[in-house]
DNA sequence: ATAGTTATGTTAATTATATCACTATTAACT
DNA sequence: AGTTAATAGTGATATAATTAACATAACTAT
């Protein structure tokens, strides 16, 4: 249980990395290299092989990679070697188009319940998850077992809504809504700020003024 | 036109600062102090007022930042002084849910444009903004002005669109394909991929193992 | 076998970012 | 007026991340 420190920027690549490699291996390439990950994901082949470095010794000198290999290597330090049980809350337009996308379910992410004020959308299905009443979020996130819970509620009940969802056992949130939220440090959490990224993007295109 | 290198981390944080600022402005506060802010977001003091440092100085002495004022210089900073036109190109769940977020318009991004492929939702509206087809991107885009356009469609027609909106003349691009998207350096890209934030989580929670 | 080639794993150097500690300035109060 | 408290701005320091360099291992061909 050494704590080594690795950079959250390792880990996001290390994502991209094993999206990448699931491509390759559609098309049925058996071995690949530094520099081929590198040019297919924009980075350099050096940045690769020090974020594999974290974790061990994957590849073969002079050699390569195993396509197949790495990429279970990968998902497996990812967390991804087995399904996790995702409560969503929020049943708007974000949730509905979180609940639909289908990059979560291949990724092994299930969400188990959903969750809304509206009585007209409470009793309502979406996909086969029925949509429940905030008040259920206890229980039945914690029935489920349910370790990830998604915020896609106005920023207003942001707030209440992790207290509940840390409270019925989750240990990692994914927060959609423009606010800065309080956790317990054991806690998980990131969010998601969709303005932030125009926001950067604007200032990048203003940015030979500095 | 110096080119003063100023970390990406800086503008996230700066975006975060005037939110929370437009907020502590909505309740009347006059005056705060790095310290204020830093504790607002999570963040140290330090930091808060290396980040302004980048940009002059905005502060006084002994006293603090006059709230007001210090929010319009930074949304001066990041090109918020100016509303921004934006292509959206996807009308899936997705695109209803950006195209219906709120926090958008609050800071001056206007969806000016949406287009899709599917034919019946070509003519629809969502909100005042009629659904036109794919090929008429380059024309309504090049004649909005458009400087943005965001790609929420499949993976697969991702790169397309990319360079249809780069033909069309957008300075930037926020795309919510997973896939590595291959654009001219001139172009400000941002990639948000949703499974990715999930699995920096998953990764987290799991992270004694090393 | 052996030399040559390739590409990993790892250490070292460089660059970038964040933190700290100090200085300067302002306002309030006696 | 002088003193104290508060807080911005800044240069120095420490930490982190990226890039580059290199030594090692495996394969290939002669």
């Amino acid at each position: 249980m050494k704590t080594l420190k690795i950079p959250e920027a390792t880990i996001i690549r290390l994502s991209v990395y094993s999206r990448h490699l699931t491509d390759v291996d559609r098309k049925g390439i058996i071995t690949t290299s530094s520099g081929d990950i590198a040019e297919g994901v924009g980075v350099s082949p050096a940045q690769v092989r020090k974020d594999l470095a974290y974790f061990g010794e994957f590849g073969t000198r002079g050699v390569g990679y195993n396509v197949k290999d790495l990429r279970q290597h990968i998902l497996r330090i990812l967390g991804l070697s087995v399904d996790w049980s995702v409560a969503l809350v929020g049943a708007g337009h974000l949730g509905l188009a979180l609940s639909s996308y289908k990059g979560f379910r291949e990724r092994g992410f299930i969400i188990t319940s959903i969750f809304d004020s509206d009585p007209d959308k409470i009793g309502t299905k979406i996909g086969d998850v029925e949509i429940l009443p905030i008040d259920q979020i206890e229980e039945v996130t914690r029935q489920n077992q349910t370790q990830i819970g998604i915020i896609a509620v106005p920023s207003s009940v942001a707030q209440e809504i992790a207290d509940k969802l840390i409270k019925a056992g989750v240990q990692a949130i994914l927060n959609f809504a423009p606010v800065v939220l309080n956790v317990p440090p054991e806690i998980e959490l990131r969010n998601v700020d969709l303005a932030v990224n125009l926001e950067v993007l604007t200032f990048n295109v203003g940015a030979q003024r500095f």
